[in-house]
RNA sequence: GCGGGUAUGGUGGAAUUGGUAGACGCGCCGGACUCAAAAUCCGGUUCCGCAAGGAGUGCCGGUUCGAUUCCGGCUACCCGCACCA
């Protein structure tokens, strides 16, 4: 629950070390803007294109400026900062650059209700969220920041669109849109809610409309090998990745229709079950759909009902299938005694494959469902050992094949390989890689993005803007009372005279997809010179990223498009690089209780995933409207009763978040740090709670008050081999990015330099406590190696090493179990011969009574560690 | 619909990857200090049991001397699905 600024008054009295003889509390407020000041007057974390030292590039998704920095931006950016701090402790010049992702909707739908310019709002955003990240303390290099939405960073993305177009890596198509007729807008899929506009209610259409698409289908195999270098990035990721890329092997044949002179082609993976086929169908927008709708009113009714829908694949495949019988029939390719009927079906997509199937419905659960519905035959032709029946889910399990003539008793891949051999041999087929992978289409009729440098001449067709007129800036004078593009409708800066013929001619007024902005933001963070988009050796001396860090949300498509830009510069000659990421981290998200008034009457609306009405907002309360009293948590303002919801993504919505700036006012930054790595491992959610941020408070007070503690003469070993395995513990944990794990070891560490009696060992002990946690609170580090006599920042103290003496233990506990269960545990010296242990072992209490008489007949024993009696 | 992930005490999680389940944090209980509170410190805290002992890592089954970890089958929840960034 955030705290009111009564509240933090209230607190800092208490807190406040004038009124008591409490010991000294540290000062966060002035020890932040002291050692912020310090790192940005000695440029401690400028990045050097020209240190000898060993370079590494530490890069976190750049935000997009949304108006305030949330707490899961503070969790990825102080994941990424720790990493920074430490890799610059251990000798690498550091890359950690931070920068916008600057272009988007939320600018558009800020100006169309707001009346704001879209660069105003965004360029307003991006100063309050730049204050927030450097009140945290990030060593970050602010020399190198950059916003996407201005002309010196998009004007040289145009110029990279141009040279992927000369390469032969751009063209334009017809693609389908999401349209709505009465904004007489375009919409994204996120704005299409139960297939209707989110503006004006209306039913969505689909719309063909001439738009560019970058290949990159010609890098899918690449793509896909590439995969298996990327031995640093999640699996999950890659697997998700590959699943998108989706390259499969099948046969591509052809349905011949009877009596008529028509044919149309059909995909499939597997060919094995052609036997199995009791149907045929084609997508609604097929070429064979629209030319039989064009005699056939109620077919294209049908068709058209299909494509009056969403264009989002979970929108289309999750609904209900349906399917018109065009009444005509194809022969099948294996046997020309029998026919399949043909169908228009709303599941089939004309993106993927060819746009037409065969349905086999034992063996593909949406070709069941189908034939359920409308009757169809269902032939089992696949059988596991223990035989099949088909009920209502499809078999595609192993099996042999059987009711398929000649193909009977084969395995599936046998099979396969035998009716693709049959179909070349015949000429009605042949073996093909499909990928569902689809060409990147780029355009968006929209304002706030990179426009598009070419022009549409009606002489010389498309003629790309020459280079000396790059960039090509967006007009600042729009408005956007009026629905549709404000590029479109600008009094002259569409106008234009041809390049080619000097002729009237008009500016494309499609602007980019925001995914190509941060396609190639890296290089440009690497190397920024004016002229070019990057130098291409000083950002190879960068690149690749050694460390990426973000949301798992981008697991697909940003990463697959970044992946995808690399490869085609490579291609086109401009860097010569292929994986632009090379250890990649994908955090949780951070969450938090939910609130709501006891007894709320919630309609369904506002209990499920709603989109974000102010009508229905009422029901929640935020962390800071709400507070604990005992057991009970009630309303601040009314003392009234509010039950706590799960704990779920923070959201506008549900009103579950928390304010940054109100955390560091009350708290600081360093305690806002240690607690985004604290509990939760990175990778998984953390859930935001006013007990953890206080509990990490105190940590950092805790670590204040030892280093101002009493210095004494003398060893410890015992401290002194805590502190070594502080060392070795925190430094691998780091490396792999286990934070929640180093702040165990830490505050292990602390406790134990808490107990230990004042020694040189423990003065040497806490410098070097301070020196693991300098990444994570990097500003009492600072204050405190300041006031312990340091010279210098502990920001460029070299990271220690651990004495290897001192992490060896010369006693272990062994483990002991009668039949595998625990009974007891001895301490020995470690490195003890079998025989002894086994001794030791046989002459404990409890072992004999647990053994009740019998005689062990096998004593397994592994060294250092176990002894488990088999009796 | 398709694809991916997760599940361990009151709670977030840890477990050297097949070898003492519950490190560390939060919460809670008890104590010290204090006129009192705050802050701080000390002790306890998986469950059942006075104890001896027993049970226990979502559920069912398997492999193994030994399973949170490996295998098979479920259940529940979360995430992504190409114009959100």
């Amino acid at each position: 629950m955030t705290p009111t600024r009564d509240d933090k008054r209230i607190d800092d009295g208490n807190r406040d070390d004038g009124r008591s003889n409490a010991p000294a509390r540290f000062d966060f407020a002035a020890a932040e803007a002291r050692w912020q000041a310090a790192w940005s007057d000695a440029a401690t974390f400028r990045a050097d294109d020209a240190s000898p030292r060993p370079k590494t590039f530490i890069l976190e998704m750049f935000p997009y400026p949304s108006g305030k920095i949330h707490v899961g931006h503070v969790r990825n950016y102080v994941m990424g900062d720790v990493l920074a701090r430490t890799r610059r402790a251990q000798g690498f010049e550091v890359l950690h650059p931070m920068g916008w992702d600057a272009f988007g909707m939320p600018a558009e739908n800020a100006a169309i209700e707001r009346g704001i310019h879209p660069g105003t709002w965004t360029r307003a955003n991006i100063t309050a969220m730049r204050g927030q990240l450097q009140r945290l303390g990030f060593a970050l290099d602010w020399s190198r920041e950059l916003a996407t939405c201005e002309p010196d960073y998009y004007g040289h993305e145009q110029a990279l669109f141009l040279d992927l177009m000369a390469g032969g890596l751009v063209y334009r198509k017809q693609s389908a849109v999401n349209w709505d007729p009465v904004d007489h807008t375009v919409l994204a899929n996120e704005q299409v809610i139960d297939g209707r506009g989110w503006r004006s209610g209306a039913l969505v259409e689909r719309r063909q409309l001439s738009q560019w698409f970058l290949k990159i289908t010609d890098f899918a195999d690449e793509l896909l090998d590439g995969l298996a270098t990327l031995d640093q990035w999640p699996d999950k990721v890659r697997l998700m990745q590959e699943n998108w890329i989706g390259k499969s092997v099948g046969l591509r044949f052809t349905f011949d229709v009877i009596d008529r002179t028509k044919a149309f082609d059909v995909f499939t993976t597997r060919p094995d079950t052609l036997f199995g086929a009791s149907f045929a169908a084609i997508a609604p927008d097929h070429p064979l759909a629209k030319t039989l709708g064009a005699t056939n009113p109620a077919l294209a009714a049908f068709s058209a009902a299909c494509l009056a829908t969403g264009t989002a694949a979970a929108e289309v495949e999750a609904r209900e299938k349906l399917g018109y019988d065009t009444g005509l029939r194809v022969a099948h390719p294996l046997d020309a005694a029998i026919t399949l009927p043909v169908f228009v079906a709303n599941f089939v997509l004309m993106d993927y494959g060819t746009g037409a199937i065969f349905g086999c419905p034992a063996h593909d659960q949406r070709d069941l469902d189908f034939a359920r519905k409308y009757g169809l035959p269902v032939l089992p032709v696949v059988a596991p050992d223990d035989g099949i029946a088909i009920v209502d889910e499809a078999y595609v399990g192993p099996g042999q094949i059987v009711n398929s003539q000649f193909l009977d008793g084969m395995t599936i891949d046998a099979a396969k390989a035998a009716v693709i051999a049959r179909a070349e041999s015949e000429g009605w087929g042949t073996g093909t890689t499909v990928w569902r992978l689809r060409d990147w289409g780029v355009s968006r009729q929209r304002y706030w993005g990179t426009p598009i440098p070419v022009i549409h001449c009606k002489t010389c067709g498309v003629v790309p803007v020459p280079r000396d007129q790059l960039p090509v800036v967006l007009p600042e004078d729009v408005t956007f009372d009026v629905p549709g593009n404000p590029l479109d409708r600008h009094a002259t800066w569409k106008h234009v005279a041809c390049p080619s013929c000097a002729g009237p001619a008009v500016r494309e007024t499609d602007t980019l997809d925001t995914f190509v902005n941060s396609s190639w933001y890296f290089l440009r963070f690497a190397s920024a010179p004016t002229t070019a988009a990057f130098d291409p050796v000083v950002a190879k001396a960068w690149l690749p990223v050694a460390q990426y860090i973000g949301g798992v949300e981008h697991a697909i498509l940003h990463l697959l498009y970044a992946r995808f830009w690399t490869r085609a510069l490579r291609r086109i000659g401009k860097i010569d690089l292929t994986e632009p990421f090379t250890g990649l981290f994908t955090q949780g998200m951070v969450t938090h209780e939910t609130y709501r008034r006891a007894g709320t009457n919630l309609t369904a609306a506002s209990e499920g995933d709603f989109e974000g009405d102010n009508d229905t907002v009422g029901a929640w309360l935020s962390p800071a409207e709400v507070e604990r009293r005992g057991d009970a948590v009630v309303e601040r303002a009314t003392g009234l009763a509010v039950e706590v919801g799960r704990v779920i993504k923070m959201s506008k919505s549900k009103k579950n978040t928390v304010d940054p700036d109100a955390i560091l006012e009350r708290y600081g930054a360093d305690a806002v740090r240690w607690f985004s790595l604290s509990d939760s491992p990175p990778e998984r959610d953390l859930a935001w709670s006013e007990a953890g941020i206080d509990g990490a408070w105190r940590l950092v007070q805790r670590v204040w008050r030892l280093a101002l503690s009493g210095a004494a003469d003398g060893n410890d070993v015992a401290t002194a081999k805590a502190a070594a395995k502080a060392v070795a513990g925190v430094t691998a944990d780091i490396d792999k990015l286990q934070f929640n794990k180093a702040v165990a070891r830490l505050y292990e560490l602390v406790t134990v330099l808490e107990r230990a009696a004042p020694s040189a060992t423990r003065s040497a002990a806490i410098d070097t406590l301070l020196q693991l946690a300098a990444p994570m609170i990097p500003h009492l580090a600072e204050e405190a190696w300041a006031r312990r006599g340091h010279g210098g920042m502990i920001a460029t103290a070299p990271w220690p090493i651990a004495d290897p003496a001192l992490l060896i233990d010369d006693t272990v506990t062994i483990a002991i179990q009668v039949n595998g269960k625990l009974k007891d545990s001895v301490e020995t010296t470690k490195g003890a011969s079998r025989e002894s242990v086994e001794a030791i072992v046989l002459a404990r209490d409890k072992v004999i009574r647990a053994l009740d008489g019998k005689v062990p007949r096998k004593v397994i024993v592994v060294p250092d560690r176990l002894v488990n009696l088999v009796a």
